[in-house]
Order: C-alpha cells, then structure tokens, then sequence
DNA sequence: CATGAATGAGGCTTCATTCAT
DNA sequence: GATGAATGAAGCCTCATTCAT
C-alpha cells in the first residue's frame, strides 16, 4: 500500500505532535524515543520511518513550533482593526497568553533555546530564531511606524528598538511567570503597554480622549 | 593531610568554575565528566569528593551563577549616586554588559532555564529562580519607588511591574543578541531606557532634556 | 491470476540473481533486504512470497552459485579434446579465468566460506561444500587417472592428492589475486602446471618440449 | 591508580586472544560484544577502554592473527637446515599443521577473507593481506631460488610462481578439509610436494630416491 | 500475488559512578 | 585525599519480518 502524500505527512505530523508533548514536559535529554512513541501510539521503529533520527525529529518540532508561533502572531496582527496602540496592546496579550496558555509551548521554547547552545545541530537552530526573532521585530515595528506615519506616535521614538523591546519583554516576562506562578505576566505586559504608550503619544493632552479617531479603514 | 576547610572549599571552586566553562560550551547532557576533569586539571574521580552527582555539580554552579549575577547588581546599585533615572540606567547596562560581556553566562542561563523544565531537580531550580528574579524585581521597583518619593517619576506607574518588564526585557534583548550578532542589545535598551523614562517622567517638561543622549546612531 | 511454474521459477531466479550481485558486494550481514529488492526491481515484501528467510535466500544463491561452477567445470571436460596434460590446462585456466572475470564470483565465494563457520546453516553450507569439492576432484582426478591410463602420466602419482592440489591452488592463487591486484593467477597458474606436468610425464625426454611456452614474462 | 604500559598490553592482548576465541566460533557479525567480554572475564564497557569499536578490535585480533601465523613461518623457516626440498617440506608440514591443529585459526582466516570483501575496513584489511601474503611467497620463493643456487633445483623454473602456488595450495587445502573432516591436507601436501620435487630436480637421476621418505604412513 | 508501512527485538556504544590502589 | 580503570545500565537506531491493503 502506498500512502498518500497527505497521509505520510499527516502522521509525520502526528509524530511531531506528540513529540512535543513529550520533549516539552521531559527535555531532550531527558527524553527517550520509546516515550514519544508511546505517546503517539505507534512503534519505536515508525518514528524512523518519518525522520532521521532524534535530534532530527527535534528539529522538527523546533520547525513546526516557529511555524505555529508566527502564524498566531500574523493571524492576530492582520485580523485586529483599531489604533495602532490597540493593536500594538492585542498583539502583545495574544501572544503571552499563548504563551501561558500552552504551558508546554513555553517549556518547549527554554528547551530550544538550550539547543541552540549545546545541540550539534545549534547552528540551524540559531539561524531559525534569529530568522523568527527578526519576523517578530519587523511585524511590531512597522505597526509603531504605521503609528507614527498616522501622528498616533511621537516621530522622534525608534520603532526597531522598541519592537526589539517589546518582543524582549514578553519573553521576558513569561520567563518569569514561568518560575513563579503567582507571577501575573498579563498584568504586567497591560500595564507595561500603557506606561510605553504614554512614552509614545504623540501629544500627551490627548491620552485621555480621542483614541479611535487613527481607525484602520 | 586532612584539607583545611578553606583549602577543600578552594577545590571545589575551582571545580565549580572549571565545570561551569564546560557546561556553557556543551550543555548539561553535552558535558560528561571527564571533561570537566580535565578542564579543572583533576582526576575523574576526585569531582565525586566534592559533589554527589554530576547534577549535584550541576546545581552548584548554578547558584554559583546566580550569587555572581545577583552581587554584580548589587554593586551596581548600591555604588551608584545619582538621580533614579540615571542609576535605573547604568543598573541595566551593567547587567545587558554582563551578558554580553561573558558570552559564557548567557549560555549557562539558558542551560538553567532548560534545567528547570526537564532536569531531576526542576523544582529547586524553580525555587531559586524565582528567588532571584523576585530579588532583581525588588532591587528595581525600589529604584523606582525611590524616583517617585522624590518627585523625579509619576506617581501613578507601577513600580513592581515596570521591574517586572525592565528584568524580562535584558533577558529578552539578550536573547535575541544572542540569536543574532548583528543585534545590538546594550544601544537597544538605551534607546528602549530613555522611552520608558519619559513616561515616568513626572514633569513632562523635562522631556526635553537628555532625550538625545541616548539615542542610537 | 497463478503464476505458472516457470514464471514462478522465472521470478524467483531474478531474485537470487539480484541477491548474489549484492551479496558479493556488500556482504551477507552488510546487505539488507531493500537492497536486494531494489536490485531485482520489486518489492521487499516479494523477497517472502519466494524465500522464507534473509537466509534461506543466501542459501539459494549459494545452491544457484555451486550450479553455476560446476556446469562451469562439465562444460570444459567434456568439450576439450586432446590430451590429458592439454585438458588439464584448459580446465584450470578456464575455472581461474571464471574466478577473475567474474569477480562477484569470488567474493560470493569467500561470503560462503565465511558463512560456513558461523552462519546458522553452517552445516548445510559445509555439507555442499564438500560435496562441491569431492565432485571438482573426481573430475580432475578422473583426468588424471585417464592420462595414466593413456601412458601419458607416470603411474606412481597419485590422482587423488593431485586432484585436489589443483583445486586448492586455484582457490589460493584466486585468494591472492583478490588481495593484490598486480598479482597475475592466470600465469601463475601456467607456470605452475608447466611444472607439475613435467613432474608428470611418464617419458622425462618429453620434457624439453613445450615447457618454455606458458612461461611468465 | 595508573596501570603500567605493559599490564594495559597485557590486557588489550588478553581481549584480542577473547575475541579471537568467539570471532571465530561465531564470525563477525555472530558475535556480540557481551560474548567477549564474558570470554574475556571483563566487563562490556572494559572494551571500550582498549579499542573503539567491535570492527575495530575486530581488526586488532586480524593484526594479530597475521603476526602469529608470520612467527610461525619465520620460526620455521630459521631454524631448519637441511635440503631446500626438506625446508620446502618442513615449511609447508608446519604451515598446514598450524591450519590444522587450531582450527580457530583456519575460521578466523575465513572471517578476514570476508572482511576484505565487505566490512567497513575491506581496504585496510586486503592491504594488510596482501602485504602478508607477499611476504610468505617472499620467503618461500627465497627457498626456492637458494635451492636453485646450490644446483639442487633445476634453473629453469620460476620461483615466485611457485611460491605462490605453494601458498595457494595450502590454503586450497585446509578450505577443503575444512569441509571435508575426512580429507587430510597433510598427507596430500606431502604427496604434492614429492610430485613438486621430482619437477624442480636439477639431476633427474635423483628421483628414484627419496621419494619415498614423505610417504604416509 | 505484490507491496511497503509498521514493528520491536536486539546490539553497539556511552558515560556516570564506584572503588582498589 | 586523589586517581582512573572498570563497570553495566540505558538508549539510539537498524532491519528482518509481518500483514493489511
């Protein structure tokens, strides 16, 4: 029998699916091929079948979480109308929810960081991330440039640092959340975003008023 | 020839940083004990009359690291004279310099971060980490709460998490310095330093003043 | 639809045919079964439908191999003409000639030796061997026996040993040949028997003919 | 505690001599490395400690081999007066012997030959097979030619032919008592060699004497 | 009949840890 | 105290074989 293309891919995905479920909770290290195979329901040997070998199927996963990732970040950027403040403020909730929603998603991210460290494939893992980092950046900077071209924003703010910033932040402060349930993540970003926003009026009498007059549209 | 204690604890530093070179370089898993041996110039064997275990030494280092972080802000903190501003300033370019500084450090941090997902003793890991990130947060939000007992910042921003974002985004502009060494993290947080301090600015007159300073390029 | 017999026979000749060209190359442990499989064009799991096991298909090849040389040798006897001491010669060159020309044919040979001491069947292996051997130095020693019949050879050699001497030199000229490619068996072989029929002859005053003929170089 | 030079040797020699034991028994790919390590009384791992990989102990035990069975030669050889026919026919009786009396020794030849056909190390082995059998045609074509010098042997054969046949024919031989409990090489080496003999005399005249004395029985 | 996806037993190898010296 | 040779548990991966299609 011949799989389909979408059937083979549909188990490889299957198979990294439950990887990650696995990698996240036990590491890479920590984590051995008979778990994931168990996890997904099928033999050891069919993991091989789809990839070449552990760290290959890691990467894998590594491959699929970016993926995922930036498709939440455009869905959210591309769906939202509203001042470029509002968006700026969607994006960022959107994206630590995320975050603490799959609590996994973010044991995952700790794990791929340290891949990019010690792995043998650390290279191609840097080089994803700064490539993801960088998507991140551009997305956020240009709705700060958006906002400043429509005078929401001050003229005189670098919109690629403080995208840099702000992505920073929201590892950042999952990072600490993670260490400390009682950390609230959310509530920090939101009143981070409003003390940022301040900083970025670009005529501070209106913060209290006029909000919706840079509607997209 | 009993040691002395200072003579024992001597070694085991010597361990520790031998050990703490290694592990930034390979990992945890990466690491195996014959190198660290080699690295310290000691036999496999007499790594095992200092600490039990490989993960043993492992935590040791890591609270090593954490005690070398958490004394390099104190330092910062206490020496500096100087308005809130100023001192929130060299506060974070001290820490973003140490980071980038010793590109060994980073590494180790996210060797510990992974370690608190997946290793043995995730939970003392956790337990410390969050210690330490509480420690920062209160070392800056009482920088903060000084600015505004003295009139420098508003009243109405919120000290703790201000913190909260300044710690997450060091370790998030780290990060993607680390990812990419085109990034520039330190002129990143200056710029990002001199947005924040305008909205704390508690006379927006002041605004004026100093903006410039840091801007990058 | 039922295959016939001869498409049956037809298909599984293909498959040892295919099996003994990556055999020889590869090796019995170092080939698997997709090899053969996309050596002889089909599916690994049509190997089943013809042989019970990996095994049970080298042991067809070797039984086809065996079939193969000594047809080999039955067609060199029984065409030749002429004299024992000619025939002789033609059987010998003919035979190293197989086992240089083909050179597959060779390293299928060591594989069988080699799968005589530690294959599962080592047994059955030995047991066509021998039966191999015994049936080369009937021939031969048939050969000889008819020249001393003949007059041509003294009658105080003994076939037997002499037979067998053949064989096994043609497998250790063979065996250097293998080792050394500037090693010639072909007219090491002559030189040899050149030799051995002067040992031979019944009436020493036929040595001076002919004997400088096969010489090397 | 650092083991001296000679007690490392001592115990790399006393794996070798384990491995060579089950190598044989059980061929290459039969043999698994805990059935060495049982043989040799040592732990799995303690293996790793002398050699890097099954091929490679696999390939010291061939070193090995080569050097025994090259003493053997040169001791026999060396130490022999006599006749060039009578050292021809010592060399020869010790050589088959050897084959002979350790069986072990004649499997483990098997187990190279197919080693130069398909393992990893197939060049690497056929070099060090082609360098020894050099070296044996070497030493009996030196033989023969001193033979030829003092006017035992007639001038007009070939030396290194012969040699190589010689060499060929014993390992011809032992393959086929190798499968043949019944088939004697000895005797019919000894048979052989009077028939080689009788075609080497420079004096034919010598024939009738002394053709007898390497009788059987 | 033919196929090749799925399987899991089995083996090589690594390396943290021990312990005799 | 210091050492490093010895160990064996553990895990990645291979591949002969099966069987649903």
């Amino acid at each position: 029998m011949v799989l389909q293309n979408d059937q083979k891919s549909q188990k490889r995905d299957l198979i990294i699916q439950a990887a990650a479920r696995v990698f996240a909770q036990k590491g890479f290290a920590g984590t051995i091929m008979a778990d994931i195979a168990e996890e997904a329901g099928i033999g050891k040997g069919t993991i091989y079948e789809y990839f070449e070998s552990k760290e290959d199927l890691f990467f894998a996963v590594f491959e699929w979480f970016t993926q995922e990732l930036t498709s939440l970040a455009m869905v959210s950027v591309s769906t939202l109308g509203g001042t470029a403040s509002e968006r700026l403020m969607t994006l960022g909730e959107s994206l630590v929810k995320a975050g603490m929603g799959m609590e996994d998603m973010f044991s995952l991210s700790m794990e791929f960081w340290a891949a990019s460290v010690s792995s043998q494939m650390k290279n191609r893992f840097k080089e994803v991330f700064k490539q993801v980092y960088m998507d991140f950046r551009r997305i956020i900077s240009a709705l700060i440039r958006d906002g400043i071209e429509r005078g929401e924003f001050r003229p005189d703010v670098d919109p690629e640092s403080l995208a840099a910033v702000l992505v920073g932040s929201w590892d950042g402060l999952l990072l600490q959340a993670w260490f400390d349930p009682a950390f609230d993540p959310l509530s920090t970003a939101r009143n981070f975003m409003s003390v940022i926003i301040k900083g970025l009026r670009a005529n501070p009498s209106q913060e209290r008023q006029g909000k919706t007059e840079h509607r997209k549209g």
